[in-house]
DNA sequence: TAGCAACCTTGATGGCGATCAATATTCGGC
DNA sequence: GCCGAATATTGATCGCCATCAAGGTTGCTA
């Protein structure tokens, strides 16, 4: 529990990194800048300690002051809306929180830390006032939030017409390619969530998302151990999200399969006859 | 059908709405900017002659060069994301078409009229051109993004989690709402959308939206006449729409009812309940 | 290491809503 | 006003998945 030491601890190790020497550089909003505007970026960005498992970064409803950037770990974001709580968003590490809060400068949601995180704390005025001065910026920042309305609409779309399985298997590429974009593994990664958080941004029930989870190892596309993620046939899983009818021989790992059956005595499953 | 010397004359009209004198310009982009710079501001925008009901204004994947802005009627937006259509957006008078499509200036879906409709055209150019001259459009736009992404979030939120009951009634606050902020009636408005059309959007079967449209008419909540609606119990569409168990008396008009029922004789029917 | 709490899995049941199918109604064109 | 096509309603059936319930597992604290 983040002693006092340990926070000095860490603030230490964070301020060492410069926005040039970054990991997440490339991905994050001072991407487009030059040198000189890079290090006027650098100059307005806090990087407060690391925050633990489960604390709250930000309250729904509470004044905006900043813009987050995930440096490392996960956050989530929860809205308690018409009189139901749901996770609204996931973020990873180089994506920016509080994009949806800019017109009202209020936090929509409540943000939480998944797990261990670290973040870059953007003050939302320094940020204005140089979006001003460099035009780069203001592009990038024009671009961020086209595309994640763009990405939202679609992502948000895809669930409202999907099956239960249909949409675990869309987050799992999902987070696949989020995860390869940053540099890590597309084929192995670590679920930060709960599978009740998991249910909540998905809109299906915490049992149903372990029996799916259970039911795509069972057919070989994923192996799964805790929170613990093997992706084994990635192509299968964008299928199914994709909504293709998919016929898979158990016990072998799962592939497209040809529309009529193989032969007489494979074992046969249906996935996804979905409702659409 | 608007044959040549219609277009003509419409265009006419059009030329002669200058923002200043436009109704809706308290809801759109130049709400903010004073006498200068809106005059500014307006010399941008061309002002194309009205669509027709089921004109194409933008193919998905076409290059995004325009930025628009609906006038009158009303819009859908399409995507075909993997394998399947879908309907992402409605857009209203005073909405804000594009944004979705600035970082890759290209638009994410196909844009149609859903009835007779008239926009501006704002090219995206010299909308960057002047943002960059003038901060409070600058920020109008920063503004309209955050909101829409906001909105989007949360109300794509909801579907995923609502029953289609939830989901309809959800739609009808929407627009009644929409239409409200714009100057119309909350209460009696125009389905410009087909049954089909309102299902693919909401992620549920033409004859659910049917049947559920029935069902409320039944339960005195609203009256519908093909395509015209009238809203008779808003409050108890935002119940409903936000997942309170409801109880309601046919055939009186509904309203919340009491948790124990009022009288042993009445026919009591129950509403939403739900899955979650 | 034991014990507890949080989390996860698995089973049984019932209701919602997709789908198929058959009319009914509305709307546009002549 | 008449006809044909698009759209809307209504009915019947069945599978998915929410819910309730009961263990099982993991991980943290003492």
């Amino acid at each position: 529990m983040a002693d006092h030491n340990d926070l000095l601890q860490r603030r230490g190790d964070a301020d060492d990194v410069h926005c040039r020497h970054c990991s997440l550089r490339s991905l994050c909003l001072p991407q487009a800048l030059d040198d000189r505007d890079l290090e006027r970026f650098n100059a307005i960005v806090r990087r407060p300690g690391h925050f633990k498992k489960g604390s709250l970064l930000a309250r729904e409803g509470a004044p905006l002051h900043s813009l987050f950037v995930v440096r490392s770990g996960s956050l989530k974001q929860v809205s308690h809306t018409g009189g139901r709580e749901q996770l609204t968003r996931f973020f990873l590490p180089g994506e920016l929180v509080g994009l949806d809060g800019l017109d009202t400068l209020r936090h929509p949601g409540s943000v939480r830390a998944l797990e261990a995180a670290t973040i870059c704390d953007i003050p939302y005025t320094s940020l204005d006032t140089l979006a001003e001065q460099l035009p780069a910026l203001r592009t990038q920042l024009f671009r961020s939030m086209s595309r994640t309305l763009r990405e939202d609409r679609l992502l948000m779309g895809h669930f409202t017409h999907q099956s239960a399985d249909q949409r675990l298997a869309t987050l799992l590429c999902e987070l696949s390619e989020r995860f390869h974009r940053r540099g890590y593994s597309a084929h192995r990664f670590r679920f930060s969530k709960s599978r009740a958080e998991i249910g909540s941004y998905l809109g299906i029930a915490m049992e149903t998302v372990s029996r799916v989870l259970g039911q795509f190892q069972q057919q070989g596309l994923i192996t799964i151990r805790g929170r613990e993620v093997w992706i084994l046939d990635l192509p299968a899983l964008e299928s199914l999200a994709r909504g293709d009818r998919l016929t898979v021989l158990i016990p072998t790992p799962s592939r497209l399969a040809p529309p009529a059956r193989t032969s007489p005595d494979a074992q046969i499953a249906t996935l996804s006859l979905a409702n659409h």
